[in-house]
DNA sequence: ATACATAATGTTAGCGATAACGAATGTTCT
DNA sequence: AGAACATTCGTTATCGCTAACATTATGTAT
């Protein structure tokens, strides 16, 4: 059923039958009730396609994250379109499975549909990519980090500072014998950050990792336990673990539940992300919040305000403030 | 930068460009590499607006689930998106937040972009819905539940026959005091289902649950905990808990954990999905997987069939079997 | 060299909707 | 009444690309 349909069963023009589906205006009340009547009973679906072209302009926006299963990107996601939600902009989301190739194909698929803006996690892109970017004919946010250099628009937190941050809490504890978990780190550039901010902290005090372990993959309980498990086995007396994820602390607080060690007087634990899951665990996990929501939330924010000025928006470059929640566990 | 601006600075036609670029024949070697690095060099992006409403094909593949928070559905995805990366197809997610309504919307939004098949999850759909579905002019799978009458094809499992082989195996462990937390029914059918499959079971053999918590919103660890310390704390003698998802069996658990109890000595806990967060934990949870990964697979084979076969295909129907993990908890 | 298949390119006409403008009504005011 | 205006609807011309067909090179057999 076309268009051109409805607007014959209605006796009026195509235009008009447009004019009334689309809520537009100069159409009179009972002509737009008749036609809306007729689409709807038709089961009329307007050809977005034909649409799109026509008029310009394409109400989605394009998400472009690494991954879904990491109970990360969920979050920033319900952000976006709490906020898309007072506009007629729809998000799409894209996955790019933490690799840079596999990104740029992503965001050239979706930039081929011509979205009104794009949010892409991270700062770094291959060179390609950026160059798409910074060509596309619409707004572009980086979100989640913000060490490095911006496209344009940003919003994130930085995760050098989140490293060093928990690093402080960490020696000011009393801790000095440290180790840590994380994913391999070209995967994943905002835990590599947190890595050295971590590092550098450690450095300052004359103090280094005892032990470390990357693993590949995606992070579960599971392996956070198994490698916690590995790490206390090569170095009993280890004081501290900080883990590049709360889903691998909590893998790593069960490990210590099985072995019955005590947390933190055993040993003592720290994730990042303040991720759901640790709410109603016996136990409160140290983590750092990461302000998923928030980020999603100013990210579209930014969206919209590029969509409503007319001229091109400054660029504008958000930081926000992770907080450190202590939990018990440390 | 325009098709047509390739074009012309590659010396040749709209229509040698769009070939070339398209990889479709007919284009000499020398002319493609010509056209094509002009485009790469240019960052051109093609226009699949103009080239969709040309070619009147899409290659995309709408997938509509209830939510991306509950764990679930990213795997459905996975697998679907596992299948159709050897298909030009790529998936597009749509969430309807577990309400028919926002369903028919979200819904009529991606049938508007003419996709070239749609995966939704469940058999309930309101009127609007399902004449819509009904007339789509693309396969259209129903995934993750069987219990009903498909608009045509179908993947999934029986929660009704979960819900029942979950009371056998609790019954035949000799639990008799049994208490049941799930969530609100109106929000999620297969819930629902289960639950109703698990009642029948009891009711067969004479018994009635001790106890029944129904919340609303998202399943989380949390309020698995925070409801099971009620139950208990109501009916200190429950012997077993059945939850509608392993989210809330984790809490359960962790309650325990906290309280002091021990599963299954003093209660036998029981959950739903066989999902991740369950690995790794010091105790296996008993759970039903519902084969979701599996699910996802073989609706995105189903629609790549319809794709092959020129003729309209034949009503699938698909009955996956889930199987128990007894674990340690019963 | 002529005829004829094959490969490589170009031309024309849409795809289904909407923007922009124009025409036909009805209304209000002087 | 007639100008001035608002309301409602229609006509025309794209939007950027591709299907289908037409056309021109290139080679091959006779």
């Amino acid at each position: 059923m076309l268009l051109k349909d409805v607007a014959q069963l209605a006796g009026v023009s195509e235009m008009t039958a447009s004019r009334a589906l689309r809520g537009a205006p100069d159409v009179s009340k009972s002509t737009r009730a008749k036609i809306e009547e007729i689409a709807r009973a038709h089961g009329y679906v307007p050809n977005r396609i034909a649409g799109s072209l026509s008029s310009q302009s394409v109400n989605l926006v394009a998400v472009v994250v690494p991954s879904l299963n990491s109970f990360v990107f969920p979050e920033v996601l319900s952000g976006i379109s709490s906020v898309l939600k007072q506009s007629p902009l729809k998000p799409v989301v894209g996955i790019s499975g933490y690799e840079l190739d596999e990104e740029e194909e992503v965001i050239r698929e979706m930039l081929s549909w011509r979205p009104s803006g794009l949010i892409v996690a991270g700062l770094e892109h291959n060179d390609a990519t950026r160059r798409m970017l910074a060509q596309a004919d619409c707004p572009v946010v980086e979100v989640m980090d913000v060490d490095g250099t911006p496209l344009r628009h940003c919003v994130g937190i930085s995760h050098l500072q989140a490293g060093r941050d928990m690093a402080a809490q960490i020696l000011s504890h009393g801790y000095r014998r440290i180790g840590f978990i994380g994913t391999k780190m070209p995967q994943d550039f905002r835990a590599r950050k947190r890595f050295d901010g971590f590092i550098e902290a450690l450095t300052a005090q004359d103090l280094s990792l005892v032990d470390v372990e990357h693993y590949s993959g995606d992070s579960s309980i599971a392996t956070g336990r198994q490698l916690t498990a590995q790490m206390l086995d090569r170095h009993p007396d280890l004081e501290c673990i900080y883990y590049s994820s709360d889903v691998m602390s909590v893998g790593g607080y069960m490990h210590c539940l099985a072995a019955g060690l005590s947390v933190p007087q055993d040993v003592a634990l720290a994730g990042f992300n303040n991720l759901q899951i640790l709410e109603g665990l016996p136990l409160e996990l140290a983590t750092t919040d990461a302000c998923r929501r928030e980020i999603g939330e100013r990210a579209a924010e930014i969206l919209l305000e590029a969509r409503d000025s007319k001229s091109e928006l400054a660029p504008i470059c958000e930081t926000l403030s992770p907080r450190i929640s202590l939990g018990q566990s440390l």
